[in-house]
DNA sequence: CACTTTCTTGACCGGGCGGTCAAGTCCCTT
DNA sequence: AAGGGACTTGACCGCCCGGTCAAGAAAGTG
């Protein structure tokens, strides 16, 4: 699954051919119909691992901590650093996304992490340190404002994970205005 | 291109054929190969073609505004709006994100939209208006979230462009930190 | 009218695809 | 030792892909 995951996310899920992934891996094809049924769910099963790997990330970084914010904060961070360890299931996701009988079980995944940030932005409203609009809207802000940090400042530019996730977290916190409410605490 | 277009976005680029756009066009195959060099010359005809219209709408709605921040919103509200009368082509810069062939006419296409906000962005920071962070990040999470706003809430569940726009707009000026500071002017 | 250019057709081609399967090999059990 | 399930091989299959091209229809030109 590891070089499978490489060759897709190199080469694209239809150009990469299964006697592709066989060949190099130095079996026969046989051995591939005997542990997957077919391409399709070889590719699931890859999205399926890493969605759940990013997510035990997660949950291990906020564990023991109870402010919502820094739960928030940490959580993005969990991110960053796995996206940077992890470049190549980027890439399948976004391929992913724009074939229907793979988009389902990306959603499932996004869903979660959503659920995630909704609870602790919910948390954090009652609270009274989060403003008071649609959690909803929130999350995916943060992810989608997060995701394509990732992208870019880190898979195609190389920046470090920590560099992405201050300024993700700056954004995120006070949004662009200039103002002199004071600066977000560290 | 239009008919492709929906073809691409709705089965996928590879799962597409030749044969499939021509016969449902109802003209032989050889049309085809008179108009395009090939099936990824299509592809890149579309891409191309799409971004020039989104951002003729950008720069038609910020045409006679002045002051940086407006000029940011009025920039989302074109694009989401462009983005809820185009859905198709939205799959399509998914899949091109996928193929390292198509990837360059995508990169292109979103520098200059990231050149655009980074305008914007440093004239506001001069005028005292936007925080001074680095222009840069504030562009792609602005860029990152409102592509992730638009893709959930419009494409996914239908909701009204403005009302993305909104949400979006009032993310990025303020964050998410609740605090005394007046809220956005409109 | 003839003649050329522009455009259109669809049978056809080589090739590579995802997937199958008869024929083993390996190793565990008795 | 012998039997049998777990595993592996790679030639092979049918299919359909992107792309070609000989043949001809339409339209333009004198």
């Amino acid at each position: 699954m590891d070089f499978a995951t490489a060759r897709f996310a190199e080469n694209g899920y239809h150009p990469t051919s299964v006697a592709e992934i066989v060949t190099g891996l130095g079996v026969g094809k046989g051995v591939f119909y005997w542990y997957f049924q077919s391409k399709e769910e070889l590719f699931l099963e890859i999205l399926k691992e890493a969605q759940t790997d990013l997510r035990r990330a997660q949950q291990h970084a906020i564990a023991d901590v109870d402010d919502p914010i820094r739960r928030v904060e940490l959580g993005i961070r969990a991110t960053t650093d796995w996206s940077a360890a992890h470049r190549d299931f980027y890439k399948l996701t976004q391929f992913a996304a724009t074939e229907e009988r793979f988009a389902p079980a990306l959603r499932k995944g996004q869903e979660i992490a959503i659920r995630d940030t909704v609870k602790h932005v919910n948390d954090g409203i009652e609270r009274g340190v989060i403003r008071d609009i649609d959690p909803d809207y929130i999350a995916h802000s943060i992810l989608g404002l997060t995701g394509q940090l990732v992208r870019t400042f880190i898979h195609e530019r190389g920046q470090g994970a920590d560099e992405v996730a201050d300024a993700a977290i700056a954004f995120i916190l006070d949004g662009i205005l200039a103002g002199d409410r004071t600066a977000t605490p560290a």
